[in-house]
DNA sequence: GCTTAGGATTCG
């Protein structure tokens, strides 16, 4: 035919001047037509090619040459051939292969069933990737363009970094060497051999920056082009980008994506995975706290007065947890198609209002999913401030603290109840993989200096890497204090030999006291009285008063009752200890009233409407104010600029991953501390062999103190397999 | 080894 091209390329990877046919390493290949044409115009030598749609025929040369026996020959016009160039990728299809522009993009309503083409399009519907039945994970996902036409595209691939990156209905896509086939009545995409995927912000104004996993993909001119004019087009029909939900806007019952960060999570159950998370907007409807061991959660959430409704506790199920697993505290997330559940904690009564929950059911319907947003995404940005706005104000509050630096320098006394632990450390092996430290805060700061944050004005939080030169109390029992969270005193636990003095000094007037709302029992020279009322409501059990005892039998006989308040008589009145002594023993631990805070007299404890008791009610029945245990330390820091002494207070409880009032009491509390101690700073180690620690710094000052700039190691976890021998 | 899925909730 004479308006025909004919060509035939013979691609010699290897010269070859044998005639076995088992030697070949060449093959003819013959195109006609257009292709022809576009392929002579497109490839160069050296080029790889791909080809599909072609038949194996026999040579007729093959006496006359001595090359391949066969020929591959073009089969029908939907033969197709892929050149990849060195530096290039190109795809090409019968009649659309140009030099200029050299992908070409079908609009959704020209596809055919059974081409291998590329498109583009916007995203009116995603499902976050899911585990099939066979080796890959799934996307379905549909995407629409200008033609106004919908296409469902389903990708495979077992690599999850492969998949499209869709954050949001109105994300643009890109896909490549896709397959258009007819699936019930309905044109779909199917990835096929050398598929591709970028996907795009849908958003008119931001900067248009591909996502993908791939490290070589070709982006010109024409992507840019082809985004932003997707971008108009959604715009102009309100398709773009559907906003997620902020938590100040959720009701009951329904279902929405939110838009966070994770502060902490736990694994409730092998089916179930709790989340806690915000978005620094405070939810108008009471939100649920559920309460999980300081030990089983990663990450801090304490509930405080400030951050009232603005923690959600998102329940995560079944195919979720997976994906949930791999989430760390700091990331921001996107949580899709999340239910709003009204429910009451165990502990509430029916009458209490409830409060909501959120659930990630199982399945993946509606797009049920989640996902890791960048922590630089554009669209994070006013979240981060917001957070951030919460953190420094929180920050604010908390750190007000003019006599912390004054009480630090006050000798500490010996309370005998940290027992040191001897480590072996050789020094050689100190620096471990098994200790480091997480800033778990959301501020996203560049590191610094030790030497910048000297420099930098107060108030200010800074990141910075350092490591410890120094740190105090050297025994760590002496870091346990009490703290009135009412007048902000700091004092020392009183030690044993304080506390029993006290006893003896209300053992010489041990004299009977007759309260009208008490009940008293007597055996030999102890007193224990009970409530009248709460014998009426068989609570009594729960609260005794005991009169008469030392330091010794009280220790004997708190360790087998929830609460015991020591007492003494004066003038026939029952009245309280002195609060050098603690005020209540519950089992192994003391607890301490403020001197300047309580009330002074008593009078009829306060016991209607209590069901359980625990320090927080008696301190309130007896008008004691109750004094927080907390952990105080000095750190002296040192990096490549210069040292700063820093303490380690509000947050130490997050740093040691212990709570005070358990270090107390508690050996394997006191054990972790001095472990953690040991590993940041080994015994007799050198400078050269401590770790490294990514700190969360907070620079204020004491106004009391002529303005001292004070700093707090805050927002910083250790952590690390701390029970492995070093 | 060359399939898998092919949108459509609500349980915990």
């Amino acid at each position: 035919m004479p308006d025909e091209l004919s060509a035939n390329f013979v691609y010699k990877y290897k010269d070859t001047q044998s005639s076995d046919s088992s030697q070949h390493t060449s093959i003819g290949v013959i195109f006609f037509g257009t292709l022809a044409k576009d392929f002579s115009q497109t490839v160069s030598q050296g080029d790889i090619v791909l080809l599909s749609g072609f038949t194996i025929s026999k040579s007729p040369t093959e006496q006359t040459d001595g090359l391949h026996p066969c020929l591959l020959e073009m089969s029908s016009t939907d033969a197709c051939v892929y050149v990849y160039s060195p530096n290039v990728v190109v795809s090409s299809l019968p009649a659309v292969v140009s030099s200029e522009s050299r992908y070409t993009y079908v609009p959704l309503n020209e596809l055919k069933p059974s081409r291998i083409v590329n498109v583009y399009g916007l995203v009116t519907f995603f499902k976050q990737p899911f585990p099939t039945k066979g080796t890959d994970y799934c996307s379905t996902l549909k995407i629409t363009d200008k033609s106004n036409v919908k296409v469902s595209c389903t990708i495979f691939s077992e690599r999850l970094e492969d998949h499209p990156k869709i954050f949001r209905i109105g994300d643009i896509i890109r896909l490549h060497r896709v397959k258009a086939q007819i699936f019930n009545g309905s044109m779909t995409l199917l990835t096929t051999l050398g598929w591709s995927t970028v996907t795009f912000d849908g958003m008119i104004d931001s900067p248009i920056e591909p996502r993908t996993s791939s490290r070589t993909f070709h982006f010109g001119e024409a992507d840019k082009h082809a985004v932003e004019e997707l971008r108009q087009w959604a715009a102009s029909q309100l398709l773009a980008n559907e906003s997620t939900v902020p938590l100040s806007s959720v009701h009951p019952k329904m279902f929405f994506d939110l838009t966070c960060q994770l502060l902490a999570k736990a694994r409730m159950d092998t089916r179930c995975m709790l989340l806690k998370v915000w978005d620094g907007t405070k939810c108008a409807h009471p939100l649920l706290n559920v309460a999980v061991a300081p030990d089983a959660l990663e990450g801090q959430s304490s509930p405080s007065q400030d951050r009232e409704n603005m923690i959600a506790n998102v329940l995560v199920y079944d195919n979720h947890v997976e994906g949930a697993s791999k989430l760390k505290p700091g990331m921001f997330l996107r949580l899709f198609n999340l239910h709003a559940v009204t429910q009451r904690a165990p502990e509430q009564s029916a009458d209490c209002a409830s409060s909501l929950c959120f659930h990630l059911h199982g399945g993946t319907s509606y797009g049920k999913g989640l996902c890791v947003l960048p922590s630089e995404s554009p669209e994070l940005q006013p979240l981060k401030r917001l957070l951030e706005g919460h953190v420094a104000v929180a920050g604010e509050d908390e750190v007000n603290d003019a006599t912390l630096v004054d009480v630090w320098y006050t000798p500490p006394e010996a309370l005998g109840q940290f027992q040191p632990l001897h480590i072996r450390a050789e020094p050689s092996e100190v620096v471990n993989e098994d200790f480091y430290t997480v800033r778990t805060c959301g501020h996203t700061l560049q590191k610094v200096s030790l030497a910048h944050v000297k420099s930098s004005t107060a108030p200010v939080v800074c990141h910075v890497r350092a490591k410890v030169k120094s740190y105090q109390p050297q025994n760590l029992y002496q870091c346990l204090k009490l703290f009135c969270p009412q007048c902000t005193t700091l004092m020392e636990v009183p030690n044993d030999e304080i506390i029993a003095r006290v006893f003896q000094d209300a053992l010489r007037v041990n004299q009977p006291c007759g309260e009208h709302w008490a009940v008293t029992s007597s055996v030999d020279s102890i007193r224990m009285h009970v409530s009248c009322e709460m014998v009426l409501s068989n609570t009594h059990t729960q609260l005794l008063f005991l009169q008469g005892v030392t330091l010794e039998e009280m220790s004997v006989i708190s360790a087998a009752h929830s609460n015991v308040v020591p007492v003494c008589s004066d003038d026939e009145r029952m009245r309280l200890l002195d609060f050098s002594a603690p005020f209540l023993f519950r089992r192994d631990k003391r607890y301490f009233g403020c001197k300047r805070c309580s009330r002074s007299t008593f009078v009829e404890p306060e016991v209607s409407g209590v069901e359980i008791w625990d320090e927080h009610n008696v301190a309130k029945a007896l008008g004691v104010q109750l004094m927080q245990y907390a952990l105080l330390m000095k750190f002296e820091l040192e990096d490549e600029t210069g040292t700063l002494e820093a303490l380690i207070w509000e947050d130490a409880e997050r740093f040691f991953q212990v709570t005070a009032a358990d270090t107390s009491a508690c050996q394997d509390s006191q054990d972790k501390v001095q472990i953690t101690m040991d590993r940041l700073h080994p015994p007799g180690s050198s400078m050269a062999e401590r770790p490294w620690l990514d700190l969360c710094l907070s620079a204020y000052t004491v106004e009391e103190n002529s303005n001292q700039v004070c700093y707090q190691i805050t927002n910083t976890e250790a952590r690390g397999n701390l029970y492995t021998p070093l």
